[in-house]
RNA sequence: GCCCCCAUCGUCUAGCGGCCUAGGACGCCGCCCUCUCACGGCGGUAGCGCGGGUUCAAAUCCCGCUGGGGGUACCA
């Protein structure tokens, strides 16, 4: 089972936010190379000097690493830019060989000529011998018959009729190397034996796979993933929609629910389950088993599986994984107005109550804050009750004297409300408001219980004086 | 236009010729639990795009159609 000489590698471009299609395609190559004994390349493939910018790899490496593809699961990383030499040299060795050739035409020219703007090259300088001159692109020449197939892991044998494959450029007028050209010229030069990326590639394949044969060596195996698509089945794409990463990790979802989730784009573990721990995940999946067909990116179901996810942690790994929203400027609250202890007190009731990590800081705020959010909303629905006036005045007469524990405090309520015929969800509603600022909530008489007599027999009447 | 890919509930999928009156999950809708909101529990809703074959038997194999998507740059 284990093939050590497996190489694989994950090549993405510094040219903006890592998105969760690039995250599908590392975590795609990474569990492959990991299930089966071989290893990872990580490539940035920075030749684009006018879209690729320094701070984009930085936050390549840091959300791979947050994936948990840290530099320690691959080698790397290495840049493109590095190997401009190679690429120069396996230009020159095509141009020797007369599998390329130099050709002077703008696009201008060709579309004139085809009459077309998407007809492709028509071939025009094949035979024109020209040589080597400023501004002269090099033009890779296809194959006038056959076909070339492509084995594809999780597509089969996609095959391409070489004479509609049209004399593409792999070298610019100014003699930087084309994309199609690198890409495969690096991943000789790695040894990668598969390469597998996004569906999106396919079309360059057997442009690729020219390439290689020509430059005298064997193609890899290819898997070409399904794109990952909008709720419009558009393919996902960074100026249209949300699919930072990073925005993801901020918001606060767990890089384990992440990843889980993002395998199950396209691939489905043994069983009838879908949260999978991360072993049996590596363990079990089989880019073979990947399913060809487009997947939609659905955060709803994301969310609930970052849920379930939280739900899934210890108490303390909760609580840690809560702290960058509880003491970070993100919180609403000065620093010092934080008690760790406080919040331990309610973090089990917090944590069946939150989806995002970021929805701690509405939860637990009128602990932290001097005085309760202010909702207009909630307190005119809360306080709009003929009852409310009175409710706050009688549970500050009894909560002055009785014992501070949640069981009496309910007790006193229950009964001050039943006083009225109300029942305890009708009575509690003013109270909470006065507290808590908010509706929805803790449990209110644990959450009391917590704030302690004194903030919230303060806040009661606060409530009672505006009320009055 | 041309090339290529794809096609099971709204969504992600299981299914690889009989076990399927198609299973799970998310969503949605009820009910239960309940101090609000959640969690949890129970139940329900909804699908094999169409037409031909092949076969004793097709969601599963083949062909066509239709539909969707990707590509079509001296971007990656």
């Amino acid at each position: 089972m284990t093939s050590p000489e497996i190489r694989v590698r994950f090549a993405p471009s510094p040219t903006g936010m890592f998105h969760v299609g690039n995250a599908r395609s590392a975590l795609f190559n990474w569990v492959f190379a990991r299930q089966s004994g071989g290893s990872l390349v990580l490539r940035i493939e920075d030749t684009d000097a006018e879209r690729s910018r320094p701070e984009w790899v930085q936050g390549i490496l840091d959300a791979m690493a947050w994936l948990g593809i840290d530099d320690s699961q691959y080698e790397g990383p290495l840049f493109q830019s590095d190997y401009v030499g190679k690429h120069r040299e396996a230009i020159d060795k095509l141009l020797r060989d007369g599998r390329a050739y130099y050709c002077d035409c703008t696009r201008d020219d060709v579309v004139a000529r085809t009459g077309s703007s998407h007809k492709g090259y028509d071939g025009f300088c094949r035979d024109r011998g020209m040589e080597a001159a400023e501004g002269r692109a090099v033009r890779f020449r296809t194959p006038d018959v056959g076909s070339t197939v492509v084995v594809d892991l999780v597509r089969g044998k996609p095959e391409f009729e070489n004479a509609l494959i049209e004399d593409f450029v792999i070298a610019r007028g100014d003699g930087s190397p084309v994309f199609l050209l690198a890409n495969v010229v690096d991943d000789m030069i790695m040894g990668i034996t598969h390469v597998m990326r996004a569906e999106e590639h396919l079309p360059n394949t057997p442009k690729q796979q020219l390439i290689w044969e020509a430059l005298g060596a064997r193609p890899p195996i290819w898997a070409h993933a399904p794109v990952l698509v909008n709720e419009a089945r558009q393919k996902l794409s960074k100026r249209r929609d949300r699919v930072a990463l990073e925005d993801f990790r901020a918001e606060g979802y767990l890089a384990e629910a992440m990843r889980n989730y993002l395998m199950l784009l396209g691939w489905a573990p043994s069983g009838d389950r879908e949260m999978v721990p991360w072993d049996e995940i590596v363990a079990e999946f089989q880019l073979e088993d990947v399913n060809p067909s487009p997947a939609f990116f659905d955060v709803k179901k994301l969310r609930a599986f970052n849920g379930d996810y939280i739900r899934a942690l210890p108490l303390d790994g909760f609580i840690e994984a809560a702290q960058p929203w509880l003491v970070s400027n993100k919180a609403p609250w000065p620093a010092e107005a934080y008690d760790p202890a406080v919040f331990a007190a309610v973090a089990e009731l917090v944590q069946t109550r939150i989806v995002l990590l970021g929805e701690v800081v509405p939860m637990v705020d009128f602990l932290f804050l001097g005085e309760p959010v202010s909702d207009e909303d909630a307190w005119s629905k809360a306080m709009g009750s003929e009852h409310a006036a009175g409710i706050l005045a009688d549970t500050i007469e009894r909560y002055s004297e009785v014992e501070w524990t949640a069981d009496v405090l309910k007790t006193e309520l229950e009964t001050l409300g039943a006083g009225r015929g109300l029942k305890l969800g009708k009575t509690q509603a003013p109270v909470r408001v006065a507290v808590t600022g908010r509706r929805v909530g803790l449990p209110l008489f644990e959450s009391m219980e917590v704030l302690g007599r004194e903030a919230t027999l303060a806040r009661l009447r606060a409530a009672a004086q505006r009320l009055s």
